[in-house]
DNA sequence: ATAAAAATGGATCAGCAACTCCAGAAAAGA
DNA sequence: TCTTTTCTGGAGTTGCTGATCCATTTTTAT
């Protein structure tokens, strides 16, 4: 809503996305604060004058980094999502995240978490961005809970929407913890505990 | 270890702690970047060169930020911890994190994961000094678990390490999403989903 | 073909923020 | 007391970074 209402060649349109995209990889190592226009700049090999004409400052631009990173991360995901409806499922989808932050030496956390650290108090807008960002993420993982419930795991009456919204903190404490620690193990107790009170919950004798 | 073995007298050690604080104050609501050092001169009452005669420089002038926050938040709370030895105890320290959230709008968020985040990746020292302040934490969670083991609410043989530290992480979490969404809300189906599941590890019969 | 709009290159500006310097006041030690 | 160390004040300097300007090329539309 907010961008610009002028027109975009197809060409205009690629290199808006060159810069969005070189940011962004920047912004995720560096922080928004230590990375730099010139170094956007050269990454994504467009002139100084580009930058500003397809953004109207540098707080644009990272609101467009917000919007392209809830992309980049949850839409990814949103579609497997419906298919967590087991808790077997849950812990294979555990150990994906387990071993992506494996990959990556724990380095960078939630790249939308980040942005939400850093712009949390500074920029509204992007903080309303990142909510939404975190909104969109919460309702994916609430698919599966919800499927859980059709197909009978999950007790009727079963508050999924806080549940979710507990699965996805904890997955965003844990990946927190990872980050500083620099291991995997916070990041597994964290997924592992809470799935494991899905698991509770889904035993019927009590 | 790091911070200079030079003599301090008394008032230069006031001096010292008042330019921390400041810094902390300033850093908690701006953000480290967004803080600068006319700022903390400012806040402080002190003059430029006071900054630099008891800092390098700024990165020393965060690292104590830093030590200065996990005393501020940890400590103050440490002693409590080995009291939570109940469900009901959680619960009760649980309203009170939630009450503090609503008190400050939800703004902010813990300290300690804010300088984390934003020096993740650029500052290690800043890093690790941020995992000591996580671990103290998780440790002091852990006493009110041991105590469980203690007095037999929790049965024996329960992973109280992975639990204070599932624990941790949905607090981290939930403060998070609190503070993104400005609602206390996920912060409380966060806390209280890892609580019910400390209850029904509790429950003896299944 | 030709005018209008969009995209690009690169030099340049202006302000700010980290950091320095030095002189002088206060305090400690002998 | 007097010498040494610590503490304080504030004016400067330097480099970087966000932002601007304008000329030129490329694309679109009629």
């Amino acid at each position: 809503m907010s961008t610009q209402a002028v027109k975009l060649t197809s060409k205009g349109a690629a290199t808006r996305r060159r810069i969005v995209e070189a940011a962004a990889d920047l912004m995720f190592v560096h922080g928004v604060a230590g990375t730099t226009l010139d170094q956007v700049r050269d990454h994504a090999g467009v002139s100084s004058s580009q930058i500003y004409h397809y953004f109207a400052d540098k707080d644009a631009l990272v609101r467009a980094v917000i919007d392209f990173q809830n992309d980049a991360v949850v839409s990814e995901q949103e579609s497997a999502f419906a298919q967590l409806d087991s808790v077997a499922a849950l812990r294979s989808w555990r150990d994906e995240v387990v071993a992506h932050q494996r990959r990556v030496q724990c380095q960078g956390g939630c790249p939308i978490a980040a942005l939400g650290s850093q712009l949390g108090e500074l920029d509204h807008d992007a903080r309303s961005g990142v909510a939404a960002g975190f909104h969109r993420w919460q309702a994916a993982i609430r698919q599966g809970f919800d499927a859980m419930l059709d197909n009978g795991t999950l007790p009727a009456g079963t508050d999924v929407d806080a549940l979710s919204t507990a699965m996805l903190a904890s997955l965003q404490g844990g990946l927190l913890l990872c980050q500083m620690h620099r291991s995997t193990a916070p990041l597994e107790a964290a997924m592992s505990t809470m799935i494991d009170h899905v698991e509770l919950l889904a035993t019927p004798a009590r």
